[in-house]
DNA sequence: GTAGGATGTCATGCC
DNA sequence: ATGGCATGACATCCT
């Protein structure tokens, strides 16, 4: 401490301290001492390092910023000075002394300092080996000229390029020393944002990590905030999620999972507060994000959150999907008539919403589609929730749609409770007889479509034949007129053998099958179509006789 | 409040 | 015997 004024603050400082700790029986030596004996080893080469560390801190600094490229939100710069900042430094800090409960302590707080004379230095020689190196020199000037924004890689491979080649290899080795450094003081590898915010947990974090130096065992508290497992799960506690607690949202932004997996295949209580738990907990191992996952206010609240915004056709798809997938999960337990009416009226309305146009209740306007898919919402998905419910291993779909063998191998391969084999059954029973139904009303529709047709078909075909009756009937009414016509002529011109005329009251003309006609006296009723002998033959074949009528052949008998 | 359409579900018979 | 299909009847929901 070359400097009189610098040193005087440290003075005072202590002074500071010391009163804080005088009611709980810390004696001024604990401070004086121990911050005497660490200067007296330091000295000179402390003082110059100072200087070094505080163009490190600046490194860090700009380090953690650079580290957007990885997409990761970055704590405050407080929080990160905490983490790049030695040990020492942090003590210094008077926010953590006077509000710590280690500090304030002066069991704890003597036990902390006499560590920090004897670990920290370890520490803090590792830094001033590296910040000693003259490549990491030329590194600090890269940083000031190439400015803060330029990814740890790229500094790399400039600092690297532009050394001079045997100092590149250890350049290199530097970066690596100094990340992996940080990491082994703080086991702190990917998500900073994981470290607490507070820095009381810092403090005490830090101080179990250097507690447990030289010692790989994990203690549980070393580990607590380590966010670099390699399935990304978060060691964290018990990390409830919900919409008020906006603060561990944004600082872990992957969700926790504190329950095991095999839970998520038993059957959930009836009680709402544990299903809606285990309901959020499968969103989380599903991944979905925790804007949707958080639970049904926030749901609700994007879905009028799109009330208010004019969304596209994709754009309200997506949101349809969004409430499928919702009441597809909505557990049984959830699907009171209550729920239900509230989850359709928040469906319907923000359907309704979304179409820019007023509700069209009781109005002809509606969409039929819009319609129809919200009265669809509650009822294609009861089996689904039941399903969900029952945490059936297999989706509605396949359990109606497979083919029988194929079904019972799916269910066989999965050990089902009989409750679970009884709605799995249950569910196909009804899904294929609705598809019957289904069909059945399409068919019959069909049939009342066709039946339809075929009676406007009838009905024309009728009404073509009784056109062709009339057409007929005047046709044979015709041809009747022309027959009484020639009969009358033939008749009046027939005549016996003395050269009389038939009296027309007394005689008529009849013609058998073979084409013969005949005079019949009438009331002579000749039944049988064989001429006879006694009656006189009017027409013949030709060949038989010659009459004088006109062009016919005539045989004449008397009576 | 009521009528009517749409749909789901059950019961039953048939293959 | 079993499963699927067809269909009438009823219930429920919605307009």
């Amino acid at each position: 401490m070359d400097d009189p004024s610098a040193q005087f603050q440290h003075e005072d400082l202590i002074d500071i301290l010391w009163r804080q700790d005088v009611d709980l029986g810390v004696k001024r030596e604990i401070f004086d001492g121990c911050l005497r004996q660490r200067e007296e080893e330091n000295t000179r080469a402390r003082e110059t390092e100072l200087k070094r560390e505080q163009e490190f801190e600046r490194i860090m600094q700009r380090l953690q910023k650079l580290d957007k490229e990885t997409g990761e939100f970055l704590p405050s710069p407080s929080s990160v000075n905490s983490q790049a900042v030695p040990f020492s430094e942090t003590l210094h800090s008077t926010e953590f002394t006077q509000r710590s409960p280690v500090t304030q302590n002066p069991l704890l707080s003597a036990l902390l300092l006499s560590q920090k004379s004897q670990k920290p230095p370890c520490q803090e020689q590792a830094f001033s080996e590296l910040l000693s190196l003259p490549d990491l020199q030329y590194y600090l000037d890269v940083l000031e000229s190439e400015g803060s924004s330029l990814p740890l890689e790229d500094i790399t491979e400039i600092s690297h390029h532009n050394l001079p080649e045997p100092q590149r290899e250890n350049s290199t080795d530097a970066l690596c020393g100094i990340t992996q450094t940080i990491s082994d003081s703080f086991e702190v590898s990917q998500p900073l944002s994981c470290m607490p915010s507070d820095p009381i947990e810092i403090l005490e974090t830090c101080i179990q990590t250097f507690s447990d130096q030289g010692n790989p065992t994990p203690s549980p508290s070393n580990t607590i905030y380590s966010c670099s497992t390699p399935d990304n799960h978060v060691i964290l506690p018990k990390c409830h999620i919900n919409s008020s607690d906006s603060t561990l949202s944004e600082f872990c932004p992957y969700t926790i999972n504190t329950s095991k997996p095999e839970q998520l295949n038993c059957a959930p209580g009836r009680d709402a507060p544990q299903t809606l738990l285990q309901f959020e907990e499968r969103h989380v191992l599903l991944g979905f994000d925790d804007s949707v996952s958080v639970g049904s206010l926030d749901l609700e609240t994007s879905l009028y959150a799109a009330d208010t915004l004019s969304i596209g056709q994709s754009d309200k798809d997506e949101l349809e999907s969004i409430q499928s997938d919702y009441t597809d999960l909505l557990p049984l337990s959830m699907h009171s008539d209550a729920v239900e009416a509230t989850l359709y009226e928040t469906v319907t309305s923000a359907q309704h919403q979304t179409q820019n146009e007023p509700t069209p209740k009781n109005s002809n306007q509606a969409n039929p589609l819009t319609t129809s898919r919200a009265a669809g919402v509650r009822r294609v998905c009861r089996d689904e929730q039941r399903a969900q419910a029952m945490s059936l291993p297999l989706s509605v779909h396949d359990i109606i749609n497979l083919p029988v063998e194929a079904f019972n191998e799916a269910i066989n391969s999965y050990k089902l409770s009989s409750a679970q084999h009884t709605l799995i059954r249950d569910i196909r029973r009804r899904g294929k007889n609705k598809m019957a139904a289904q069909s059945c009303r399409k068919r019959k529709l069909d049939c009342f479509i066709d039946l339809e047709d075929e009676i406007e078909r009838l009905k024309r075909e009728k009404e073509q034949i009784k056109e062709e009756n009339e057409r007929r009937a005047r046709e044979l009414q015709e041809t009747k007129e022309k027959l009484k016509k020639l009969y009358n002529e033939v008749f009046r011109r027939l005549r016996d053998e003395h050269g009389n005329s038939y009296n027309p009251r007394e005689y008529k003309l009849q013609q058998s099958t073979d084409g013969t006609v005949y005079l019949l006296p009438r009331g002579t009723a000749n039944k049988t179509n064989t001429p006879t002998e006694d009656l006189p033959l009017l027409y013949n074949k030709p060949e038989v006789q010659q009459s004088s009528f006109g062009d016919c052949n005539f045989t004449h008998q008397g009576p």
